[in-house]
DNA sequence: CGTTTTCGCATACCATCGGTATGTCAAGGT
DNA sequence: ACCTTGACATACCGATGGTATGCGAAAACG
């Protein structure tokens, strides 16, 4: 049966959904700082009550729920595709494929990747990437290094320095300055780097 | 002989200077949105007016010339790494390390690294990195790759591949979430990545 | 079914912020 | 001696993020 949810409850739920959605279409268009709460709940077609209503921390609890939001979609995205596959490897190479796919669209990279670590600070955007994406490479890092597949080595660094390869060059890819052929230049290049952890 | 600077010449390079010094500080140490200009002109013994005078673009700029700065050290310390060594190929490998060294240091790199795309947006930040370090890294591989130490391949892919490695495992490193062992574990993680580019 | 409580918000207000317009006074040219 | 220029300081402004209070309807209660 359905939740048997009252008028107040969906409500919420509405005002909820179109702070989120308004928020986090303009603070993808024009970045966090060049969006004022004035513009935001009108946009959603609420008042500055309802954003500290649901949102007690303001802006910036507004921003991450917006991160969150998108580091989920994103996350979900590079587990599906990894899942498709059967090989440790294959999983491995495909998700980061994925990934790349995924965080080029210009639609969430402001948020996720420019301005998350400004405002929330670099520790806890880490924190929050690793808890959504980062997740996966380490355990499938990890589970290739535990199988043999890549030579034994701490997988921490690893996770780092590729992360930080991909974000970056999502982060180009998606920007005017790189061509049409340059994606799959990248994914050419990155793969190249995953073979030099093959232990073989 | 000296450039004969009159009083008034000297006083504005020492005007600037504070005011730059105290904003390098004060970025550093709490970033570049939680520090007013109130705080920022009292702490330079100036006033708005002067920073006005100095950096029309107000905040920004001040920040631009910052992050400029801080630029341009670390570029000279990679570059004096790299000219310490003949072969091309340890040129890299030790321009490389230098980096993640001076890039580590904390005192910069909350602007070099968080806040510069941000306040700035990732095109411009972009652009001077590309200036400043990454210059010196696409050179680098350019010769290596007509050399034929790597394989030939574009090498523009490579260069945001590896600048966005180095950049996060440098904020990793100086994270509180690094061990002190991390920075030698990841100095052969990419020393590794970077041998997979090799032709042999 | 009337009363009371709670809750989801709107309104009004505030301190502070980045930015600007104007004033000032000494250095440097003539 | 005079006048121009430049390096600031002072005073001020609109807008911003954030808070305190008010209010009306929905739910809980007897």
């Amino acid at each position: 049966m359905v939740p048997e949810q009252g008028v107040r409850e969906r409500q919420r739920e509405r005002t909820r959904l179109a702070l989120l959605r308004e928020s986090r279409r303009l603070f993808s268009e024009r970045g966090y700082a060049a969006v004022g709460l004035a513009e935001l709940v009108r946009a959603a077609g609420v008042t500055k009550g309802a954003l500290y209503h649901h949102f007690p921390g303001g802006k910036t609890d507004l921003f991450r729920a917006v991160l969150e939001e998108a580091q989920r979609e994103v996350a979900l995205r590079v587990a599906a595709a990894a899942e498709a596959r059967e090989d440790p490897w294959e999983q491995l190479t495909a998700g980061c494929r994925e990934f790349l796919a995924a965080a080029t669209a210009p639609e969430a990279e402001r948020v996720m990747l420019v301005d998350g670590p400004a405002v929330l600070g670099w520790n806890e955007w880490r924190a929050m990437d690793e808890a959504a994406s980062a997740r996966h490479l380490t355990e499938a890092l990890t589970a290739l290094a535990e199988a043999g597949v890549i030579t034994p080595q701490p997988v921490a660094p690893l996770v780092h320095l590729l992360s930080g390869a991909m974000n970056e060059a999502a982060l180009w890819l998606a920007s005017p300055s790189a061509g049409p052929g340059d994606l799959a230049h990248t994914t050419a290049a990155l793969d190249r780097m995953l073979r030099s952890l093959r232990a073989d």
